[in-house]
DNA sequence: TCATGTTTAAGGCCAG
DNA sequence: CTGGCCTTAAACATGA
């Protein structure tokens, strides 16, 4: 049995949350996408802890999954089948990890003001800009050529504006360092006629992508997919017809030549295509900003994904023993858990807050774990001894404060509109604690890519609502809530939820989580990009689009019909991303390893992907 | 029946 | 003491 080792915990409970194995998982995964059973398997893989009781934690793991929206549910690609769905991070949620260390949650941080002071000289005028701002310029990507990314706003149905918003140049002023908490500042929505131009979700995003993949969508693009035939996935469901999903939306069916694998008419796939560049523009001019590391600052270690594989250095011999939480666990005991395992929790909160790592060059989850790991240890060892001795305290995992799970992303956060994502501190490795340290564009750049806003819609939303005593805090401002479960669903008032902050009046609902396209990073894996993003506008629009400004009046589909509905985006999504990986622009080639978008760039070489990836995922 | 998801409850800790 | 977080337990639902 494994021994605990610097690299290892061995069958020591790792001072992971199962929300940081799970972001771990996912996140050193080649695509930043896992199945269900993929999680499982990483977390086995790398902590020996978790190869017992296998059906408690996984139990909780996936609590985790459907409770906390920083965790999203990506249908499997239409040619990729297979068993349950995928699940990735929300793009918001990447900042969260930030400081390189899934250890735990990185403390509530509020600017300095110092800082603060430093951004407004920085960034002028235009740092509190509250508008949307400038974003007047446009910079027509280069990327694409004479066929204009701005594609003619064919687009049926859509009531899109199409105007293009920029790229990437106007945006920074506003969530430069703003969380996303900031964002929403621009204002509330006003869909006028469908304008989604002036969302509040797509302020600073560059929604052409989005916008013509989820027209795409929403007009019922892959339309025939799944009905009967189709090998794929067969979908035995007689009863339910292809087209009568679309919700309103126009049907944009082309009919037209015989679909192709994806079930689209060639004018269909141009349109893809025209999206899929506006995307890969987007991508490339994102991924300019990214802060380059000269090679020599590198580390060569293998990515993630290879690393996954390999098997398992660390685990070794036997134990300490000690384990005295091992044993309890076994035992299964309703309440007072087992003991804590402590690492975890012997934390403070201030030590969490020094977690750091930054960038660090070491971009491997050994690594990582090991760093945390040190980080941990010392404490760890005294407190155990207490632990052991007798006290309990602490349950399950034990404290672990991290925190990661982006719940409802509200209360938190916003406290003050101040606070910003940045760690406190420490460095190590000499290098300058938070994101102020790397050039100002760089981080106002990534910032910008992860926090954007998220669609607020309004603070009527579900949950808010029924704010029962505790839960009174919903801010006033900062509406940044992300509505819990899915736009389709109305607020209707249920109160059930007491102090858990569980509520949810939706009945089964499909999650769906609002995503900006201008969230997405360069290096977020395409497929699920662009389901995100469509998925996000679809169902905005069906909720807001009616011209009135108001959202409608909810709708309760049977869950088949939602089921179709993510069919066809997911499709839709597959085939822009196929587009892309054929086109250039888009995902890295598995078999090549090559960025059709960045030609010298290959995947394979660790360096090269250190450096795509970006300091966000700086941890993994 | 098993795997995958969703949700509601409830107990423990910790910072404030 | 309390609100916010993290775990666990469980009831349920659905599809293979
Ligand atoms: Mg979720």
């Amino acid at each position: 049995m494994p021994r605990p080792s610097r690299e290892s915990y061995g069958d020591q409970k790792p001072a992971y949350s199962y929300i940081s194995l799970t972001a771990m998982a996912i996140w050193s995964s080649p695509e930043k996408m896992l199945p269900l059973a993929d999680i499982y398997k990483f977390i086995m893989d790398h902590f020996p802890y978790y190869r017992k009781n296998t059906q408690r934690w996984q139990n909780s793991l996936r609590h985790n999954l459907s409770f906390n929206d920083c965790f999203l549910k990506v249908p499997r690609r239409p040619d990729r089948p297979g068993k349950g769905a995928y699940w990735t991070l929300h793009p918001n949620a990447l900042s969260m990890f930030e400081n390189g260390s899934f250890l735990r949650r990185r403390k509530r941080f509020k600017l300095p003001k110092v800082d603060k002071e430093f951004l407004q000289k920085t960034l002028g005028s235009s740092f509190p800009s509250s508008s949307p701002g400038p974003m007047t310029s446009i910079t027509p990507t280069p990327s694409s050529p004479t066929t204009t990314t701005t594609p003619p706003a064919t687009h049926p149905n859509n009531g899109l504006s199409m105007s293009m918003s920029p790229p990437i140049p106007g945006m920074i002023p506003n969530s430069a360092f703003m969380s996303s908490q900031f964002s929403h500042m621009g204002g509330h929505h006003q869909f006028g006629p469908i304008a989604f131009g002036s969302h509040p979700m797509f302020l600073n995003s560059n929604i052409s992508d989005a916008r013509l993949l989820a027209a795409a969508a929403a007009a019922g693009y892959p339309r025939d997919l799944y009905g009967h035939h189709h090998a794929i996935h067969h979908h035995p469901h007689p009863h339910q017809h292809p087209n009568h999903l679309s919700n309103g939306i126009q049907q944009g069916f082309h009919s037209g030549p015989p679909p192709n694998i994806v079930g689209m008419s060639p004018k269909d796939l141009d349109d893809i295509r025209e999206a899929t560049r506006a995307i890969r523009s987007l991508r490339e001019q994102s991924g300019k900003l990214h802060r380059i590391k000269p090679l020599s600052e590198l580390d060569l270690s293998p990515p993630p994904h290879v690393l996954v594989k390999s098997s398992h250095p660390h685990l070794h011999s036997p134990p300490p023993a000690v384990n005295s939480e091992t044993m309890k666990v076994a035992g299964q005991d309703v309440q007072p858990r087992e003991k804590s395992s402590s690492a975890n929790s012997l934390l403070t909160n201030q030590q969490r807050g020094k977690r750091r790592g930054g960038n660090s060059n070491n971009f491997s989850i050994e690594n990582l774990i090991a760093k945390d790991k040190d980080s941990t240890d010392n404490k760890n060892i005294k407190d155990r001894k207490a632990v052991i001795s007798g006290k309990d305290s602490s349950s399950g995992s034990d404290k672990l404060n991290n925190n990661h799970g982006c719940k409802n992303e509200k209360s938190d956060d916003d406290e003050e509109d101040e606070d910003i994502v940045m760690d406190d501190d420490e460095e190590e490795e000499g290098r300058v604690p938070s994101i102020l340290s790397d050039s100002m564009s760089d981080a106002a750049t990534d910032d910008r890519l992860i926090h954007l806003d998220n669609l607020s819609t309004n603070e009527n939303d579900n949950e808010s609502n029924h704010s029962h005593n505790s839960s009174e805090r919903s801010q006033s401002h900062s509406p940044v809530t992300i509505p819990r479960k899915n736009l389709l669903v109305s607020p209707s008032p249920s109160l059930s939820s007491p102090r858990n902050g569980q509520y949810n009046n939706n009945g089964p609902s499909p999650g769906v989580v609002a995503v900006s396209a201008g969230n997405l990073l360069p290096s977020y894996p395409f497929y699920a990009a662009a389901f995100l993003s469509a998925q996000s506008l679809l169902y905005n629009q069906q909720y807001f689009g009616n011209g009135t400004g108001a959202p409608n009046p909810a709708q309760h589909h049977h869950h088949h019909h939602h089921h179709q509905q993510q069919l066809q985006l997911a499709a839709a999504a597959a085939a822009a991303a196929a587009s892309a990986e054929s086109g250039g622009g888009g995902a890295i080639s598995p078999s090549s390893g090559h960025y059709p978008g960045h030609p010298g760039l290959n995947m394979s070489n660790p360096a090269a992907a250190m450096l795509f990836s970006g300091k966000h995922l700086s941890g993994l």
